[in-house]
DNA sequence: TTCTGGATGCTT
DNA sequence: AGCATCCAGAAT
């Protein structure tokens, strides 16, 4: 069975392209949708419907004023989803770096909201097909990276559930850092 | 219409 | 450890 955690760890190593920039998947985190309760899913709302369509399709959503990038990976009644948390520049860093600004490299897509803000990502693009070229697309898989786990990122419901993933030692994955309250 | 609380990021 | 920031969902 290849549950959304397994999904997850498949993201690891992939390209991401995203309007004339290209990064390499280096951290991602699995939300399971109706059974996890720090899912957008496990609540049915018009904004959560794109996780009960079908997968390889983008949802973007904002908090805190910044965008974060997911993937749907289904199957389509459990409408989970992978959130990219993470990534290395290889194509197009001379756009990313204007996007971003002035930060090192490895920071230019360190975190989900500088991750879309890097590759430009935004609203505009929720329910992309992955599959499809553009504007926002999954390439190849261009390494299988040793994996590293553990809890994810500031959410306080299910917050001990080992979800997160990343390259392990890569110096483009965030920092972790608890909920307040979890 | 108003309130609450984050799947954040940056500064101190 | 604090705060800028802003929308989705829920409460009223």
């Amino acid at each position: 069975m290849t549950d959304v955690s397994q999904r997850a760890r498949d993201l690891l190593g992939r390209l991401l392209h995203g309007h004339g920039v290209v990064a390499r998947i280096t951290e991602v985190e699995a939300y399971g949708g109706i059974d996890d309760p720090a899912s957008h899913a496990f609540v049915r709302t018009p904004r959560s419907e794109i996780m009960y369509g079908p997968p390889w399709r983008l949802y973007v959503y904002r908090i805190h004023g910044h965008h974060a990038a997911n993937v749907v990976t289904g199957p389509t009644e459990r409408a989970a989803a992978v959130l990219i948390r993470a990534g290395e520049i290889v194509e197009g860093i001379d756009v990313a770096r204007e996007r971003r600004g002035p930060v090192a490299d490895e920071a230019l897509a360190r975190g989900p909201g500088n991750l879309t803000k890097a590759l430009g990502i935004t609203s505009l693009d929720l329910g992309t097909d992955l599959l499809d070229p553009e504007p926002v697309s999954l390439g190849e898989r261009v390494e299988s990276p040793e994996i590293a786990a553990g809890p994810r990122v500031g959410v306080r419901l299910n917050a001990d559930l080992p979800w997160r993933f990343w390259v392990a030692g890569d110096p483009t994955v965030s920092t972790y850092r608890r909920h307040p309250r979890a």
